[in-house]
DNA sequence: GAACATACGTACCGATCGGTAACACTGTCA
DNA sequence: TGACAGTGTTACCGATCGGTACGTATGTTC
């Protein structure tokens, strides 16, 4: 019972730098990055542009950050989708396909935050670009390694194989509702047999 | 012999309009639409802003013209890659993919103009938007006819497979060079075999 | 040469962009 | 009480944005 400089219990009213973490993640992610205006952010997080400016060095910060956070909340959406554990690599990949493929074919889908900014960004210097690269990269990386858990006769192939499936996905989803993101399953699966030497279902 | 209102024969040096059409297309792929200005454009194009807006009413009907442009460009370079015809649809597909795998992992690749386009303005009533979104539902249902033609069990499984790594090759080509797109001929080959019934090869 | 249409340039517009200076207010902690 | 950190308020900056009013050059037609 020391609460020796704890603040408060309760929740302590959230700092304007969260709030506007929040609103620019909202705002970002729907619309895009360069589409949205500093001023729009503060308005919809209901705070200043200073407290913007005392938070964040820059938009291209603020960007940056909000990409950071994006990546953060991605790992567990992919290691464990639904919420929990899947028995072996396969199960886990086709889980998180299935459930991209029911999201990325609904109306209003806007795809990956992190590849949707290296759309907006050319510039390998920009903060923001930094972070959706090494995101990917990363994703690359794991990718190839569950490719290998599953058997892969060359796990580059089954894991790059796969890694253009889901970017294809992001990028299609949000060109129009009910895009080829629905046969990604399908073809998913089919893939990955095809890679493990499993028999071909027939499809 | 009766040049009733033919201004001349000869090529009567390149009217502005078109020169706005070339440099607005070179930066708008390069640097991306909402990136850059109408000044940057008609500066490169060595005319005025005037001659810009006489031509286009608008900035985002200019983003439309380039995308016709580009939808136009991409087509013969799809049915004919390597600028010659293929002996059938396994064989074209292949060859346009292998050409793409060949340019998605070399350094300054930007994927798809058009694709991109769709990452820039979300909002279905952009002028721009409608001509990307025609052209991806135009390439779905060629993939589609093409898997047909290659004696795909599910046509539409294979000819959607395919546009995603299409799509994701055009995606992840611009987020770091030798990315997952040098593994888009592998995979499509694999792919097609394992919807088509061919005996699987070993990879 | 007069009349006309086409094509272009100079100069400018208001709005919005990202970003900042200066100061007042509030609550926490010592 | 006083110091301090964080926030809000107001007003402002220069640059750039997309877009335009208006005059000028050129060539064709009679």
């Amino acid at each position: 019972m020391s609460r020796i400089s704890k603040p408060r219990d309760a929740a302590p009213a959230p700092r304007a730098a969260d709030r506007i973490r929040v609103s620019a993640r909202e705002l970002f992610y729907r619309e895009g990055i360069r589409a949205v205006g500093v001023d729009q952010i503060v308005n919809r997080a209901g705070v200043t542009k200073p407290s913007l400016y005392r938070a964040f060095p820059s938009k291209d910060d603020l960007a940056a950050a909000y990409l950071s956070d994006y990546d953060r909340e991605f790992w567990p959406r992919f290691e464990k989708p639904g919420g929990r554990r899947w028995p072996d690599a396969r199960a886990q990949v086709l889980a998180y396909i299935r459930e991209l493929g029911k999201r990325a074919v609904q109306d209003g889908y806007r795809g990956c935050g992190l590849s949707n900014a290296t759309v907006e960004y050319p510039d390998h210097t920009h903060p923001a670009r930094g972070v959706a690269e090494a995101h990917k990269k990363a994703l690359r990386k794991r990718l190839r390694e569950l490719a290998a858990e599953m058997g892969a006769r060359d796990p580059r192939v089954l894991g790059d194989g796969l890694m253009l499936l889901l970017e294809g996905a992001y990028v299609t989803g949000q060109q129009s509702p009910g895009g080829p993101a629905q046969s990604i399953l399908a073809a998913a699966e089919t893939l990955i047999d095809a890679c493990t030497g499993k028999p071909a279902r027939r499809r």
